[in-house]
DNA sequence: TTGAAAGCGCTAACAA
DNA sequence: TTGTTAGCGCTTTCAA
């Protein structure tokens, strides 16, 4: 930080009242000056080089023009698409974004949420939501503007915008049972966040509309969603005695966690087993094999979030949607085949 | 923003003045006062969800504990471990980092470096800098704490934590030599970005100290680091007259783009040309063909710019270095082979 | 149309 | 060891 000039600068050169410089420069209140003070107050402040000083403005009207961002990790490749989404909204209505990452973890999140308080953010935008969240409920409840992104609290109010998750799945396993795949199994995601557990209801759901059999031992939980649980839950597929053709993976680095497996243990992808993800995360068409997988509108549910946000920020008692879904696509690529026969 | 327990609050409850609450609240005044009077404000303060208003505290002491972090984009996968190298830092010393994408378009840069301003940032670390750039150095001698990170701005005095880039191009150049290939092509970076000019006066000076003869078609200029413009890149290449076997890329992406190129034209990498990358991004092992790199230390070079901001904002006239180069690693993989005889 | 005055919540110099 | 006081820079009500 450091000191520059100040209204009162401005109010000695042009020899008007610091009140009067206030409402030079702002756009709605200068109406009721004269155009001849207007102009003069304003080119002072230009060459005087003036900047607002937004503390002190926030101070005075609780307002800081700043947004908190929560987010898993940046360095997940589904998020900073999110990002760009929420500041192309923001950015344009004059918010900045302090943006923290959770690592998934709830505390740190509650920690940081304070940070972004203390900050005085006008709203946040929480893409690390759990399914259980007590301290965003209430926070939400104590009247701060929150939307969730990506990710939902269940049973609570705050407001989200999701991927459609169950058609994502559905579509997925038409595509598995069009490639004549009976026996699937499912790496689910972690139990506590939303994503996870819709898209393992609407697996169960689906297989069983299509009339598969699928045993328990077909459905395991990852802790996380990395490459490494994707790994290590293939392993536990693959100890069990129940055969299957193809693995459904809650989302696409799941998915390269278990391909990863398969390879080290002498199978291939998707000549011994096919494999799908969730997402699309950016490269994933150039790896080999391509994965099959679902694209979600990562910039677009970031762009909506923001627009809910700011219309939440700007008149606390608007009428948002509790929950906007938006539609996912199919993308076929290697990972799928027909099974051995 | 929220109204909330404010000092005088608890100040009220507890019975003394709200000076000395906040000296309670605060571990070096607190040294002064009894013991009791610190406990039992301490006790109120938790009990009634006290939590410090930062915008007041800021404005009083001009320091936010906020920094402003300018990325030219987060989405690109280079950034987001130097953020998470920078917030390693940032967080423990109790910073809060609003950050920004610059697109590296140098006029949202320094209107984005104004926002951040505006918002009393402690300090700056810019990801974004250009060779030249004059706001930024402005902004700097008023005693605006700031490190250049990745790149640095050239003739100035802002400290700058950056990759050992000549280093690597050596490194990158000594491999292809030593699978033989003679005739090398660069597509360079950007000619406004210090890590495109840095890599390509390496490329001249050791391919001169090799020996080699590189005419003047054998340098392209990107005029931006992507995909792309690496594709345009190798067309202007294999447009000219001259023949080589290997491309030295100034970054993986426009590596990746001209890989894309030689495909599109009925030609294997590296069967029919080798192509290098540099910086080692995520995701790089797994593409095919795997692309020989640099590996820069994204984590690293943040951790160590928010280590020198953390000393600068601490003590303004600490000596900081003038530029940290931390070392690199040549990473091997199958886009490299020797050329067709 | 403009000025005067108060105060947002906090900290720090000074006084006691 | 604690209280008093002033003021950071801004906005906004009230008065003129």
């Amino acid at each position: 930080m450091i000191k520059s000039v100040t209204l009162k600068d401005i109010a000695r050169e042009t020899g008007v009242h610091t009140s009067t410089v206030s409402r030079a420069l702002d756009p709605e209140a200068k109406k009721a000056l004269t155009d001849e003070v207007v102009d003069r107050v304003r080119n002072a402040a230009q060459r005087m080089g003036y900047r607002r000083n937004r503390l002190a403005s926030g101070l005075r009207t609780s307002r800081t023009m700043t947004v908190g961002l929560l987010i898993p990790d940046i360095t997940n490749t589904l998020f900073p698409p999110i990002v760009r989404g929420v500041e192309s909204i923001l950015e344009n209505a004059g918010y900045a974004s302090i943006i923290v990452n959770t690592d998934n973890d709830i505390d740190r999140e509650n920690k940081l949420v304070e940070v972004l308080l203390e900050r005085g953010v006008d709203g946040i935008i929480d893409a690390a939501a759990h399914r259980s969240d007590p301290r965003i409920v209430e926070v939400a409840q104590e009247n701060v503007p929150i939307v969730t992104v990506n990710r939902l609290i269940e049973g609570a109010t705050v407001p989200s915008v999701v991927n459609d998750d169950a058609e994502g799945i559905r579509m997925l396993l038409d595509h598995l049972y069009a490639a004549s795949h009976r026996n699937i199994a499912h790496i689910a995601g972690p139990k506590t966040l939303s994503t996870g557990v819709a898209r393992r209801l609407a697996f169960e759901r689906t297989t069983k509309k299509m009339g598969l059999q699928i045993p328990n031992q077909a459905v395991v939980h990852a802790t996380r969603f990395d490459e490494d649980a994707g790994w290590l839950c293939a392993e536990t597929l693959f100890q069990s005695n129940w055969k299957f053709t193809a693995i459904l993976c809650a989302n696409d680095r799941l998915a390269i966690g278990a391909i990863d497996y398969l390879e080290k243990h002498g199978m291939k992808c998707p000549k011994d087993i096919s494999v799908t993800g969730f997402n699309d995360l950016p490269f994933l068409d150039r790896i080999s094999p391509g994965l099959t997988t679902v694209r979600v509108e990562q910039f677009e549910v970031g762009r909506l979030s923001a627009e809910l946000l700011v219309k939440m920020m700007k008149d606390p008692s608007a009428e948002v949607p509790p929950t906007t879904v938006l539609p996912v696509q199919l993308i076929e690529r290697a990972s799928v085949a027909a099974p051995k026969t």
